[in-house]
DNA sequence: AGCACGCCGACT
DNA sequence: GTCGGCGTGCTC
């Protein structure tokens, strides 16, 4: 039987898949997973051979001009994990299939050089994935429990992805199981996509068994693929800012499932929906235990005066003094960058704000400059107001900068360093260290004797459902820094993250967290997706996401609910003003279902772009 | 997404 | 008249 026409995908917002005739010089090479150049759209476009068909509907069709690799690039099970990413995030199956392949393969030149050893295997396992957490409070023991799990499965002969939350943990991951196997990396960015591309291909072929990388090895075509490592699963890193959002952990849960291999989540604080996935049935947890955390002091600050009193506590500055009396280290925690975080004008009141992005300006005093902590903007601070010529502008607010020379101050006899996300390394040598969450790249091997979280409120500000979690996690994990003890100054000392740190349990904490989340249907107990909407005009987006909301409203099923249009987190991001609408329901199907039918008539105007975050 | 078509306002 | 902004439809 010869091929007649081709069903073809392309990385577009369109769902096809469309029908191409084969030329009969084709027709004998053409296979499903192949990449081809099709005529789309009156442009030459990459597409993805999905299937054949005898006739088609349509009356002309066009020819696919050309095969693009000797053997297929994409094999059953990738298709089926692609097909899957693209109805949960609800893209179409091309882009989830751009999103897999390497860069390299991305565009229409044909690669000729290599050929694949391998046919792609096409057996589809069905059950749920065996899944595993691993939550260690040590940080050390993890590594004997991965090196043992990872050799065993390597030499089975079966296939490892090891995620790490960013690039440049790769080094430190490879260094840890460097004696039992010699290891590929998946790296990002700094590789060549001529050299990913090798890479690409040996991690296909199997002459690479064992792969680390961060969110995007998830998709490695790794051979035999028996275990997938996330490491760190609490790390938002995991989850793409682009369209399709899709998430590390979701997309190693699908690719387990396709593939039948098990999922070791690694983590000393994990998510709540983690948490609640491994509590099910037939999902192992293994806890390795510390001999002794460190014990945590909470410091009411209810009574000081910040206008009076130093930001660090007495609590705190003693025990300051007795680390540095006994030669030891502290990390002060000061999860703000900068001299100054506000500017403003004491006759007309006028605050300095980043135009693009309405943000307070900081101060930085190692460059001289104002920056904005959202944009790259930066401008040289106005001698005089902007808005009344006067010259009365003054500078407020603390950030980590500010810290560190009060602390140079007050403790003139220690080596006070800083470390945040723009500083190049860790200093080399320090008593005190000021540090923003940056710091936390360095945790595996970041070890002090004494943790100050300074404005343990000012965390509590972020109005996510999710921060009570990643309190949770950021505590635990400046803990476990600590060898000797944490300080952690709040006006909230009953905050429920706080007792149940000071309780010692974990467990503790996400049956409280679980039970609000079940309270008000939030995830895992329900689906959230978040319609995106951004625009150059505030009025204009604001519509929309009115419009937009009224449709949702409007024949709603009973299965779904929809909240009142809101500015986003971040309400105006470069130049952009960004608005969403969620939409949530038990079932993420019918939520998807509903939302893409109400979409699909709507007329985008004025450049609105909207977009689809699920689990955002 | 990205591009052409077509509908209305303002202007060499 | 016609130039061009933007809303609308379409991609096998």
């Amino acid at each position: 039987m010869t091929k007649r026409i081709a069903q073809v995908i392309v990385g577009l917002p369109v769902e096809g898949p469309f029908d191409y005739s084969i030329g009969n010089e084709l027709s004998g090479r053409i296979a499903v997973g192949q990449r081809v150049c099709v005529p789309f759209n009156r442009r030459n476009r990459l597409g993805m051979v999905v299937g054949f068909k005898k006739t088609s509907p349509f009356k002309e069709l066009k020819p696919v001009l050309s095969i693009l690799d000797k053997d297929p690039s994409l094999g059953d099970q990738t298709l089926a994990l692609t097909r899957a990413i693209a109805d949960h995030y609800g893209c179409s199956w091309g882009e989830a299939v751009e999103t897999y392949l390497p860069e390299a393969l991305r565009h229409t030149r044909a690669v000729n050089e290599y050929t694949f050893a391998s046919k792609p295997m096409t057996s589809q396992k069905t059950a749920s994935p065996a899944c595993t957490l691993v939550i260690d409070e040590t940080q050390k023991e993890r590594w004997v429990y991965l090196q043992q799990r990872i050799k065993g499965v390597l030499e089975k002969g079966g296939g490892v992805i090891f995620l790490v939350p960013e690039a440049a943990l790769t080094a430190f991951v490879i260094n840890q199981f460097k004696h039992i196997q010699p290891a590929g990396v998946v790296l990002d960015g700094k590789t060549s996509s001529k050299d990913a591309l090798l890479r690409w291909h040996d991690i296909r072929d199997g002459k690479i068994r064992f792969v680390v990388g961060p969110r995007s090895a998830i998709f490695a075509p790794v051979k035999n693929l028996a275990l997938i490592v996330v490491y760190d699963e609490e790390n938002r890193s995991y989850k793409q800012e682009q369209t399709p959002h899709y998430h590390a952990r979701e997309v190693a849960l699908m690719r387990a499932k396709i593939e039948g291999c098990e999922v070791l989540f690694v983590s000393s604080a994990p998510t709540a929906e983690l948490w609640h996935l491994i509590s099910r049935k037939g999902m192992t947890k293994v806890a390795l235990k510390a001999k002794e955390m460190c014990p945590v002091q909470v410091v009411d600050m209810s009574n000081y005066n910040p206008r009076r009193s130093f930001i660090l506590s007495i609590p705190l500055q003693h025990e300051m003094e007795k680390t540095l009396q006994n030669g030891g280290k502290t990390l002060l925690f000061m999860n703000r960058r900068g001299f100054f975080t506000r500017t403003h004008c004491n006759q007309c009141g006028f605050t300095l704000r980043c135009e693009r992005c309405d943000a307070n300006m900081t101060y930085l005093y190692s460059k001289k400059k104002m920056v904005c902590r959202h944009c790259q903007a930066e401008n040289n601070l106005p001698k005089v107001c902007p808005q009344c010529q006067g010259s009365y502008l003054r500078s407020t607010g603390r950030g980590g900068e500010k810290l560190e020379s009060e602390v140079a101050r007050v403790y003139p006899q220690a080596v006070v360093g800083r470390y945040d996300k723009d500083t190049g390394a860790l200093p080399a040598k320090f008593d005190i260290l000021i540090a923003t969450q940056a710091v936390l790249r360095f945790k595996e091997d970041l070890s002090v004797d004494l943790v100050g979280f300074v404005q343990f409120d000012a965390e509590l500000s972020h109005l996510d459902f999710r921060s009570a979690q990643r309190l949770f996690t950021l505590i635990t994990q400046l803990r476990q820094c600590a060898r000797g003890k944490m300080v952690i100054q709040t006006r909230m000392p009953d905050n429920y993250v706080l007792l149940s740190v000071k309780k010692n349990s974990y467990t503790a904490f996400y049956r409280q967290e679980l039970n609000l989340r079940k309270e008000v249907s939030l995830p895992p107990y329900a689906y959230l997706v978040s319609v995106c909407l951004r625009g150059r005009k505030e009025d204009v987006v604001f519509q929309q996401a009115h419009d937009i909301f009224e449709r949702l409203t409007k024949n709603k099923p009973a299965s779904v609910a929809v909240g009142d249009p809101r500015p986003d987190v971040l309400p105006k991001l470069r130049d952009q003003y960004r608005y969403l609408i969620e939409v949530k329901g038990k079932s993420l199907e019918k939520i998807m279902h509903y939302v893409k039918n109400v979409l699909k008539d709507f007329r985008r105007k004025h450049n609105t772009i909207i977009t689809l975050d699920v689990d955002p």
